[in-house]
Formats: structure tokens, C-alpha cells, sequence
DNA sequence: GATTTATACTTAGCACGCTAATTATACATT
DNA sequence: AATGTATAATTAGCGTGCTAAGTATAAATC
């Protein structure tokens, strides 16, 4: 017989693991402030710049279409942004923050806080200094890029 | 105004970006050999001890009942894997393998390799341990465990 | 022995990812 | 101007995670 790999001595498996894990926790944590855990990164876009349509959402967040459409119907529905038709392009909707959208800033940083402390609780600074370069090299592996952005 | 965070520079910023990218690629590398990402978890505990009850399979792979329930159906329309009532509690039903089901493991331990690779492709071999240490770190964090399984 | 409580599984329904396919509009080409 | 192609948004449908609620059986208690 071929050898047996020890999937739980693999990287993968230890980051199938983490992954599950810290996206209960995102969950949990955001939904104090009556937020699910996939709307935080929209809403951080349109604080980095608003009115944006929801292809450069889409590329911005290096997610597809369809899931970017589902999670603005969530914040659409609890009035945090709105839709505006009527542009230069009629294919296309740009993305507002409402007046919530914007204050709900302070208190996402809030959770946001809780939650990176509630995951690096166990670790060292200089283990987080690590762990965070570590983050951002498999990133980069990833999507090929450490920013956002090039659209429009 | 209070200081604003910068997103970008937490650990659990770039989490989430790999979680997502990591799922992805987990995704893609299984569906080449047929199979979905969650499922994999479920036969390598398989592996590891056939026979298991639902409630031990969600135990060990850390998942809501439902959730593994979900994935065993996916599991026997494929027939990897039986379930099978008539025991000694009528409430249980053990999970078996099919020939097919442990057969699948050498194809899964290809993939797997790959996804591995994949992912580790820009770290140095030093990176690679101190990240999976790192990452043991966080799931002990979330788990309060190492290992799997204190059930039956 | 009858009632209560606990356990095992299932169903329903939601969020977050995806792909494939539709629809509508814009742009390019002839 | 008409046809073809590319782009933007949407819908439908699926897997993976969850919670809440329901059903059936087992165990414990009175």
C-alpha cells in the first residue's frame, strides 16, 4: 500500500478547520450589532468609497455577482444602503451608504476589535506579526494581489 | 472623531479573505475527483473509524447535526457511504463506508496533496511549519481541542 | 407503570459562497 | 442602420455552515 498522508498534519486541513471555526465567530460577533457576517465587507468598501456599482463591488471584495446581489438585498432590507437606477449607464446600479450605513461604522469597529482579540487571544505579538504576514503571503497566492481595486 | 480602524491591517481582515479563497480552491481541487469540499471530512473521520453515529460524526468533524446530516445525503445519492438503523438504540443509525467509499481515499489523498501545494506554493519550507503552528494555535483557540473525538 | 427528561435524527429556513442561464443595455463592426 | 459582442444585473439552484422546531426512542424519576 502507498503511503497514508496524515491529512491533519497538512496545512490545508488545519485552515478547513479555521475557516469553519472563524466564520462562526464573524457570525456570532457581528450579529450584535444586528448584522450577518458577509454584509461587514460591503459596507467597508462603501466607507472606503461610496456609490460604487455592484460589479466593482464584485471585483473589490473578489467575490461574484450573484453573491454581491444577495448580500446588498440584506442590507437594502435593514436600510443600511440604496440602489439608484438612472445613470450614465442604465445597466448598471450604484450603491449608497444611507445615513445608517455611515454610522454603523463605530459600532462594526466595536465588534471588529472584540472579534480579532476574541481570535488572537492565544498568541504572542510577535506570533500575530507573524501569522499576519503569513495571512497576507497565502492571500496574495490567492488573488494575486495585497490591495483592491482597479475598476472603474 | 475616535481613531479608525483600519480593517486591513487585522488577522482577521486577511481570515476572511483566505477563508473565502481557501474554500474555493478546496472546492475545485475536490471537484475534479467528483467530490464537494465539506464531504472529504466526513470520510476521512470515516477512515479513521468506520461505523460512526451521526451524533459522533458531528462530534469529531466539530458541525451541527443537520449540517452533517446534510452531508451524508450527499454522500449515499453517490454511494460512498450506508447508513444503517437496526441497533441497539433505535434512536442512532451507524454510518459505513461502501467499497466505493474507501476506495475513494487514494484519489482524495492526490487531491489533496495538490490543494496542499496549491496553497503553500509561495511560503519556504520554514513559513510552511511555523503557519501550520500558528494555525494549530488558532483552532485549539476556537475548539479548545487539539484532536478529535472523546464520544462513545 | 406513567410521566418527565434527555438523546438522535430530521425538516424548514436562512446566510454565504458558487455556476449557469436570462434579460437588458451598451458598444463595435459591417 | 442592423447585426454581433460585451457588460451589468438578476434568477434559479446547489453545497456548506447555522438555529429552531419537530418526531421518535431511551432513560430516569416519581
Amino acid at each position: 500500500m502507498a503511503t497514508l498522508i496524515k491529512f491533519e498534519d497538512t496545512v490545508s486541513y488545519l485552515l478547513a478547520k479555521v475557516t469553519t471555526a472563524f466564520r462562526n465567530s464573524l457570525e456570532r460577533h457581528m450579529g450584535e450589532i444586528g448584522l450577518h457576517g458577509g454584509q461587514i465587507f460591503v459596507l467597508l468598501e462603501l466607507w472606503k468609497q461610496d456609490g460604487l456599482r455592484q460589479v466593482d463591488l464584485a471585483n473589490r471584495l473578489v467575490l461574484s455577482a450573484p453573491t454581491v446581489n444577495k448580500m446588498l438585498k440584506g442590507l437594502i432590507e435593514i436600510n443600511l444602503v440604496t440602489r439608484s437606477r438612472l445613470d450614465d449607464d442604465a445597466r448598471s446600479t450604484r450603491i449608497y451608504l444611507t445615513a445608517q450605513g455611515s454610522a454603523m461604522r463605530a459600532d462594526v469597529e466595536a465588534q471588529w476589535l472584540e472579534l480579532e482579540e476574541s481570535c488572537l487571544v492565544g498568541l504572542t505579538e510577535t506570533e500575530r506579526l507573524v501569522l499576519f504576514e503569513l495571512l497576507g503571503k497565502l492571500r496574495t497566492t490567492y488573488t494575486g494581489r495585497n490591495d483592491g481595486a482597479d475598476d472603474e
